[in-house]
RNA sequence: GCCGGCGUAGCUCAGUGGUAGAGCAACUGAUUCGUAAUCAGUAGGUCGCGGGUUCAACUCCCAUCGCCGGCUCCA
């Protein structure tokens, strides 16, 4: 064999005999730390595999995206490995890498107990110190078949067999344990450093519910222990975060056995929360040339066949009669927005038309997938619906999608946008949809707002541009949606009188922005940890008396903050101050507002903020001042 | 809906078949305090609900409701 050229991660090049395995070249890269794998020509390999021709060969390390899924890809092969040790009778499934860890699926007799996670967990260990070897290997896929269907994995022929006849498939081999796989894999079991097993659940085979249930088993790994510790430690903090431990400690809302399950009840302060949330949303919508509306929550079932939700969304809602006539309880708004359009004949001249509602909407969501705030069977949308003409239609989606980017702003929140196309249960024509994604699509592309398209993704009716927010812990939930729709105008027949005098249909979009208020809700809370902005906070300033003395300059300092809208509250308690202010700071409330004899005699109040600075006794007036400002600043975007 | 785990005082949690416990909160009293918990006392539970096994069940079994972690679904 001759010599061939390479080039290395410090854009070096070395002349090398062919068939060498790159993991030689290591020790002229003493710049990559902890090696996982090699990247030669672009592709992912093992470390061991032979380089034959002219490349670029670059080592991965542990800590790069690339290195952390190749380590926990193998993580998951260990894992299988110490099942298949312990479990015999155990088939294996696939395992692969996810954000942050992994997972394998396992079909088992019996499901795994939290007890056999430790044991596997221990097995993991003792297969590491063995320090095995982990082996590539490829062979025809008919050979692999037979190699699988002897050790009884059924899964993997099943796999397999579903891959082209000429098709050479690879397997990776530590011990007695072989496993079909892409790759690439560590060298060896002894250069897994840091792993934990943190969960069981069931799963779906090949995710469809119509299959046998699998027994998952999730992980996580690191290249060191360090890093394993920190990232343990952030689920730590986010549970602190947890918006039902945090909605209960504040004292926002409850979900009571009694009352049903997934069925918010806000209390005093969760209530005051929402409200404030909703003013600002009606502010910015007329300010944006909406018109506030509000439909009923049930209406006359032939309402929701004429729509399609009947056909497509029955399974989602709840009915009942009235005096022997059925009616639906809403799961969306949109019905009553299509009376209203319908309820005057229409001018080009009046479009677009915005209609605005808050509404709340029940939708029958399955037992298992209730959360809290965030999935929830009844819930409140943001939710508006603009009819206007075709010609108004790219305009009207700029214009939305400009709207969602400030609000979300104010929040501090990053979106991801998807495109989402025609799903499999859907109305309408081919040529309606393809107008519609069009439609959406050029919108996206005029804004230059990056996105990913979600094929069969879209609502019944139209498909969809979907913003996923991402919070303080770098999580993503979908909250705003903007969807295209041709299907409903025609179906109620909602037409225009154009500038020629002649009959035209009008275009829809139904959009959210914050998308269900309860949801948002539960977003914010661990988005700020429960500490809320001042303009957001249920309560801004809690006025805190050091002894009886003071109790009627409080009362007065009270009553002049109410007067000017301040959310205010008097703590007139004989406790001691320190008592007084941890319980306000645990209440993460923005503004303590101390008051001893020193404050009294100098009719002024001492703020001492959450963040535990003290700002010195002030006049009240001063203290409004420097809270409006506050406030001021976090909207003042939108201005 | 499916798989697994869990339901004990308002909250957080002890309690492995033999008389239901702690801390915090609540209530009462004392204390009147200068920037993250003053002290003492009192009261509070048909152990989620319904069956069963047992001389005896918070504890074991079955069913049901709810919650938690996932899967499928989703704002």
């Amino acid at each position: 064999m001759g010599n061939v050229t390479v080039i290395l991660n410090d854009n070096t090049t070395r002349g090398i005999a062919a068939g060498l395995p790159a993991v030689e070249l290591l020790k002229d890269c003493s710049d990559v730390k902890n090696p996982v794998a090699v990247r030669i020509d672009n592709r992912l390999c093992d470390l061991h595999t032979a380089i034959n021709h002219d490349a670029r060969v670059e080592f991965v390390a542990a800590d790069s995206a690339d290195g952390l899924d190749v380590l926990r890809h193998s993580v998951s092969h260990l894992m299988a490995q110490a099942v298949k040790t312990l479990f015999p009778d155990v088939k294996v499934t696939i395992g692969p890498s996810i954000v942050d860890g992994f997972y394998y699926d396992f079909d088992a007799m019996e499901p795994f107990t939290p007890a056999d996670l430790e044991k596997i967990e221990a097995k993991m260990h003792a297969l590491v110190n063995q320090n095995l070897p982990i082996r590539r290997r490829e062979m025809p896929r008919d050979e692999a078949i037979e190699l699988f269907r002897s050790r009884g994995e059924t899964y993997k022929v099943e796999i397999i067999s579903e891959l082209p006849a000429s098709e050479t498939v690879s397997l990776y081999e530590q011990g007695d344990f072989i496993d079909l796989c892409r790759g690439p894999h560590l060298p060896s079991t002894g250069k897994i450093k840091a792993f934990k097993l943190t969960g069981l659940a069931g799963a779906y085979w090949r995710g469809s519910e119509k299959n046998k249930m699998l027994q998952r088993i999730y992980g996580t790994a690191f290249p060191d222990k360090k890093s394993l510790q920190a990232h343990l430690q952030l689920i730590e903090e986010a549970k602190k975060r947890d918006h039902r431990k945090l909605g209960r400690e504040l004292n926002l809302f409850n979900i009571y056995d009694e009352a049903g399950a997934g069925l918010i009840v806000y209390h005093p302060k969760g209530a005051l929360l929402r409200r404030i949330l909703e003013d600002f949303e009606v502010k910015q919508h007329l300010r944006r040339g909406y018109q506030l509306v509000k439909g009923p929550q049930i209406l006359k079932l032939e309402l929701w066949e004429k729509s399609g939700h009947l056909d497509n969304y029955r399974e989602n809602m709840y009915f009942t009669e009235v005096e022997e006539k059925q009616y639906g309880l809403k799961p969306m708004n949109c019905l009553a927005h299509m009376l209203i359009y319908n309820s005057s004949r229409r001018s080009y001249k009046e479009l677009p038309l915005r209609f605005f509602e808050l509404g709340t909407v029940n939708r029958h969501e399955k037992s298992g997938v209730l959360h809290g705030l965030t999935r929830v069977r009844e819930f409140t949308q943001d939710d508006a619906h603009i009819l206007c003409t075709p010609e108004q239609l790219n305009q009207e989606i700029l214009n939305i999608i400009e709207f969602i980017t400030d609000v979300m702003g104010v929040f501090g929140f990053e979106c991801a946008v998807e495109l989402s196309t025609r799903p499999a249960k859907s109305i309408g024509t081919d040529v309606d949809w393809q107008r519609a994604t069009e439609a959406l699509e050029s919108a996206l592309k005029t804004c230059t707002l990056p996105y990913e398209v979600n094929a069969g993704d879209g609502a019944f009716y139209g498909p969809k541009i979907d913003f996923k927010l991402q919070d303080s812990l770098k999580r993503s939930w979908q909250c705003a949606t903007i969807q295209c729709d041709f299907v409903l105008p025609e179906r109620f027949d909602l037409s225009y009188i154009g500038a020629d005098g002649e009959k035209h249909r009008p275009v829809m979009l139904h959009r959210v922005i914050l998308g269900s208020i309860e949801r948002f809700i539960g977003i914010l809370i661990e988005h700020y940890a429960g500490a809320f902005p001042a303009w957001l906070a249920p309560v801004q300033a809690q006025i805190i008396t050091i002894s009886d003395e003071q109790q009627a300059w409080a009362r007065d300092v009270h009553a002049q903050l109410i007067a000017q809208d301040i959310r205010a509250d008097l703590d007139l308690r004989n406790e001691s101050l320190n008592f007084k202010i941890r319980e306000a700071q645990m209440q993460k409330i923005p503004y303590m507002l101390i008051i001893g004899n020193n404050e009294m005699l100098a009719r002024g109040i001492a703020p001492r903020s959450r963040t535990g600075e003290n700002l010195g006794c002030m006049p009240v007036d001063d203290f409004v001042g420097l809270l409006r400002q506050d406030c001021r600043s976090a909207l003042q975007m939108l201005h």
